[in-house]
DNA sequence: CATTTTCCTTAGCTTAGGTAATGAGTTACG
DNA sequence: CGTAACTCATTACCTAAGCTAAGGAAAATG
C-alpha cells in the first residue's frame, strides 16, 4: 500500500484525475457503433470477459443504478447483442449473455479504436508509450477496485 | 512515435480505454463541490494552468462546443469563480480569468480528491503505484494532444 | 404463514451536453 | 470605401444517459 500523502503523489493524483476525465470525454466521441453509448459498450465488454451475469451484478460492476441497467439491457436485447434467460434458481432474476453478434462487433471495432488512439499517440515518443503500456493494467485494476 | 500495431499494444490500448471510461464515471461521483460539474472543474483547472483564455479557446481545449462553454462560463461567473473582461483587440471576444476564490477552491478540494483516490489505491502495491505515477504525466499529455 | 428483504422494473426528473439559427464585429476584396 | 464572407459568442430548443422514488413479484426469515 503506497503512501500517497507526499507532494509528488498528490500531483500525480491530480494529473491522473484531470487526464482521465478529459480523455474519457474525448473517447465518448469515438464510438465505433454510433448507436451504442459508452456504457452499453462497456457492458458488452464486461459480458465478454465474465461470461454472463444478472442485471444487478452488471449494475454493480458498471457502477450504475439498477434502473439504468434495466434500460441498457433492454436496448441491447432489442439489438440482438444480448440474450436474456430466466435464472435457474431464482425467478426474480434474469441471466444476461452476450451473443456472437456482440462478440463480432467488439472484435471488429477494436481496429477502429486502435486507429484513433494510435493517431493521438503519435505525439508520444517510445519511452512515454512504454510508461503508458506498463500502467495500463494497473489503471484497469484501479478502475475495478 | 511508437508502433502500436502489435498485439500487446492493442491489448494495452483496450485496457486503457476501458479503464479510463470506467474510472471517469466513478470520478464524476466524487465531486468536491457538489454544485460544480466535472467539466466546470476542468475549466477552472485549465484557467489555473494557462492563466486566461477566451470562451472559444476554452471550448477547443475542453473539447466541448462553444454554446456549452458559454453556459459553463456564465455559471462560473455567477458563482464568482471566474471574471469576464472585454478582449483588448476584438470586441466580439471576451477574456475569462479565474478568481482567487477559484484558486482557493481548487486547493481546498485537492485534499478531498486525494482522500478518495488514496482509499481506492490502497488496493495497489508500491510497484503498481510507481508505474501509475510514471504514467500520469504521459496520460495528461495524451489527453491534451 | 406473515413480514421483511431482494431483485427487477416502471415512471418521472435532472443534467450536461449537442445542433441550428442569430447578431455583432472583423477581415478581405472589388 | 463599402460590401461580402467569415468568426465569435450567444440564444433557443432538443437529446441522451443517468438518477430517485415507487411498485410488484419472488425469496428469505421470524
Amino acid at each position: 500500500m503506497p503512501d500517497l500523502s507526499h507532494g509528488d503523489d498528490a500531483a500525480a493524483v491530480n494529473a491522473l484525475r484531470s487526464a482521465v476525465m478529459r480523455l474519457g470525454r474525448r473517447l465518448k466521441h469515438q464510438r465505433v457503433d454510433e448507436s451504442l453509448s459508452p456504457t452499453e459498450m462497456s457492458v458488452l465488454g464486461t459480458l465478454a470477459r465474465c461470461g454472463s451475469a444478472t442485471p444487478g451484478e452488471l449494475a454493480r460492476k458498471e457502477h450504475v443504478q439498477p434502473p439504468s441497467m434495466t434500460r441498457i439491457v433492454a436496448l441491447l436485447e432489442a439489438k440482438g447483442l444480448v440474450r436474456l434467460e430466466p435464472h435457474p434458481d431464482d425467478r426474480r432474476q434474469k441471466v444476461v449473455t452476450s451473443t456472437e453478434q456482440a462478440e463480432a462487433m467488439l472484435e471488429e471495432s477494436r481496429r477502429k479504436r486502435n486507429a484513433w488512439l494510435t493517431a493521438v499517440a503519435e505525439g508520444l515518443d517510445e519511452d512515454e508509450w512504454a510508461k503508458l503500456r506498463a500502467a495500463a493494467p494497473v489503471l484497469e485494476k484501479l478502475a475495478h477496485l
